[in-house]
DNA sequence: CCCCAAAGGTTGATGCGTCAACCAGAATAC
DNA sequence: GTATTCTGGTTGACGCATCAACCTTTGGGG
């Protein structure tokens, strides 16, 4: 079932607008970021990602013209990400789409007594997960 | 969260037992299907994937012993996939520990009222789903 | 100053999943 | 009985995720 919903969203999201999911998560960092642009560093925190998956990500994202490279001026190691103006024009165009088609799936689905308890499960469900395994919680 | 939760599960799962999720999916169809055999055809259809991934499936588990290709008389084109030894011990291993582990981090953590809650909030959002999206539906 | 450890990133290998192309055997049409 | 189509399966290419190994730069201690 919780594959099936996933899917579901991903697949409107990537149809839609030629953008997968990690595309659009990248993307929407950037956009919010001053000059769009941010340290690897950053969006790595921002995502919960990675470094080596972010770093395969971007080097798709660079080769489809999503995202360009810079060096960072102030620390030689680090390497600043940034929205191309192809990229700003994606993730415009796939932002409505992806919202309007998580509220037809979930929202307008769900009543409010519904969302609460799905929210309410969650929580009972991470917090005996983090319980287990303390070293993932944050 | 969905994510952890799946994250979660599937590492416990492959740590303790070496075997991922996929694998367990498979070896699980196969140990429970006559002679522990079964038509690829057929364990297509319970796992409900597609031909190509099982034949990648299939492929990787046969490099790693846990299965085996055989032909099948009656039709040229059919392939049967069988348990090795191997894999009978594998997957007999791996069950208690899973099993284990779902009972802990989900009927231990909810109460009934949450998993009563969590299955109606699923089965709506699936019935929406169907409703949009009608060649999904079975 | 020099060496060494830590931080920031990249790369390569491997598993997993999908899509599209393909191939061989089987069924069906005619 | 041959031509066509269908079915079952395989293969190759690609995106995605993780792990481990690696390289540079930075920042300290000595």
């Amino acid at each position: 079932m919780r594959d099936q919903l996933a899917l579901a969203l991903n697949q409107s999201l990537q149809q839609d607008s030629g953008i997968s999911e990690p595309d659009f998560e990248v993307l929407a960092a950037l956009e919010e970021a001053p000059e769009h642009a941010l340290r690897a560093r950053t969006l790595r925190q921002e995502l919960q990602w990675e470094k080596s998956r972010l770093a395969h990500q971007i080097r798709r994202m660079e080769q489809r013209g999503l995202v360009a490279r810079d060096e960072c001026p102030e620390d030689g190691r680090a390497a600043t990400v940034r929205l191309t103006d192809a990229g700003l024009a994606a993730i415009r165009a796939a932002t409505a789409a992806h919202a309007a088609r998580v509220r037809e799936l979930f929202l307008d689905a769900l009543t409010p007594a519904q969302l609460d308890a799905l929210h309410e499960a969650g929580t009972a469900v991470l917090a005996r997960l983090h319980q287990n395994c303390p070293a993932e919680a944050p």
